[in-house]
DNA sequence: CTAACACCTACAGTAGCTGTAGGTTCAAGG
DNA sequence: CCTTGAACCTACAGCTACTGTAGGTGTTAG
């Protein structure tokens, strides 16, 4: 009765590999699904849904962690929101320092290219100012951990 | 008479950490380096000019294979400048990307979080958003590849 | 019935480090 | 001269979040 499909569909529905499907179950954060005869898994709606807000909130950022918690919180409906609130705002200010660090950069970035005239190797601006940071804008552009990655 | 510093003082002087300096030489883009009598090693200027270069190359979010280019390329002063260009650029169209995606992403999140109104989880605005991607304004949400690192 | 494809497990690899274990070397103080 | 503690050495495991591969089994269309 309940529309359960194989991984195939799943991960297809969910924008996303086979692999990362099966990942996500092997680290807890979906369940382990009924086999069918075969032994192929078979996910129902419920699990799709999950599947769907895991992969939504990766592709907004979240560490996979955070989605733990935030996965852990949907059990509790009655509890109040304050904690996925902290969560998403702690997300939005990673987002915004990455956003200063990467625009830090561009401006290092466009500023070394703009000086680049072409000639040889061995007047190259990109390379000068690669070898020495005092001749940057800024002292300030190192970027910090990890972007989330798209499938 | 030539300064040499052992992988402490090197590290420091680059603003990294010792593993990381000993990480350069195995993947190849530091040589290795002379070692003392007790087998440590022992930095000379070149070498820290090297360094110093791969982590402000690294902070400016270029991947290690580019600098390797870049690292070659400076090898053959005499060459045209347009390859160490080229990989500029391209490293400044991966930064413009990750900033697009990054705004996208901060409007998303604002809009995800002005809309909470703190009640309780089941009408939690956040986690209805991360389970219905209807609910974006933007579709267009998925964060690339990876940042850089810094130390 | 068979070919092609989707599925299974298990494990290795990616980037770019970082941390740990278990052992040596070095420089300063007593 | 000896000891103590920091800094060094090698070798390897671990981190995030997947992705790919090998070698095998299940399913389905023609």
């Amino acid at each position: 009765m309940a529309t359960r499909l194989t991984i195939g569909r799943a991960s297809q529905a969910a924008g996303c590999k086979v692999q990362t499907v099966r990942y996500y179950e092997q680290i807890g954060l979906l369940p382990s699904p009924p086999r069918s005869e075969g032994n192929q898994r078979l996910y129902g709606p419920e699990d799709i849904r999950r599947l769907a807000f895991i992969r939504h909130a990766r592709q907004l950022g979240f560490p996979l962690q955070a989605i733990r918690d935030l996965l852990s919180l949907g059990g509790e409906p009655e509890q109040s929101c304050e904690a996925a609130d902290a969560i998403a705002k702690t997300q939005l200010g990673d987002v915004e320092r990455r956003i200063e660090r990467l625009l830090a950069l561009r401006r290092e970035l466009e500023r070394m290219i703009e000086q680049c005239r072409g000639g040889r190797i061995a007047d190259c601006r990109v390379i000068e100012v690669l070898g020495d940071h005092a001749l940057c804008e800024t002292s300030d552009h190192a970027v910090p951990a990890t972007d989330a990655s798209s499938s």
